[in-house]
DNA sequence: TGCCAGGCCGGGT
DNA sequence: ACCCGGCATGGC
């Protein structure tokens, strides 16, 4: 629990997922793709002007006006299919429930938000988390810079499952751990380890060596 | 001013 | 099984 201790003395507790329901959450996973959050807050504050901070309503709504609302997101047609594509499939197969649909066994959950149009393993694993409180844990950019920066990954082996299993096989399955945990990479990532890295300073500079997680 | 942000899809090798 | 181009806004 070396680096996770590390960055819960620095940082102290994130309180994620940042948002009132769990369709917002669902929402806002599925808008964040790819894009800064600062700009997702916007996509959804439009989104509850007009009203359209649910499923309920994504599925009433037309994708063009949907798309409109959506614009500070980026990418935001395709995300206005994504948003439609999963309120259809949340009202025809689940009768619009969404605690329902994201209840049972996790695997068997996963493996249906990843037929999903626009949701990948990222989003599957942020929505069975945040919204569904399944202990999954969410591999982004930042961890996966994380993991390279302290040689626990071999620089080659990156792809998403195996990146998820590095944290899946040597932490306890808890919820609540894994929900400070992506927080936690996510706060040093953004202070500390983008595209262009600034080490000083950060909390886990004197960690140089395998340390573990 | 160009690069980047809490990815995913579809097509190609 | 990977690799790549496209998608698109707002901030630094």
């Amino acid at each position: 629990m070396e680096i996770f201790d590390c960055l819960y003395t620095a940082y102290g507790p994130q309180h994620w997922w940042p948002a009132d329901t769990k369709e917002e959450i669902v929402i806002g996973a599925i808008l964040t793709q790819n894009t800064a959050w600062t700009n997702v807050e916007k996509a959804i504050a439009e989104l509850k002007r007009a009203k359209c901070l649910s499923f309920r309503a994504i599925d009433a709504i037309d994708e063009p006006s949907l798309a409109e609302l959506i614009r500070s997101a980026g990418t935001f047609r395709q995300k206005a299919v994504y948003l439609k594509s999963f309120a259809s499939w949340l009202t025809e197969k689940h009768n619009g429930d969404l605690g329902a649909a994201l209840s049972g066994e996790p695997n068997r959950v996963r493996r249906e938000l990843l037929s999903l149009k626009g949701i990948g393993p990222e989003t599957a694993d942020a929505i069975l988390l945040y919204a569904g409180g399944h202990p999954t844990f969410v591999v982004d950019a930042y961890a996966k810079r994380v993991l390279r920066r302290h040689f626990l990954i071999e620089p080659g082996n990156n792809g998403y499952e195996s990146i998820r299993n590095v944290f899946m096989d040597s932490l306890k399955p808890d919820a609540q751990l894994f929900n400070e945990y992506h927080a936690l990479l996510v706060e040093v990532g953004k202070r500390h380890c983008k595209a262009t890295a600034n080490c000083e300073s950060c909390p886990l500079a004197h960690l140089d060596h395998n340390e573990c997680l």
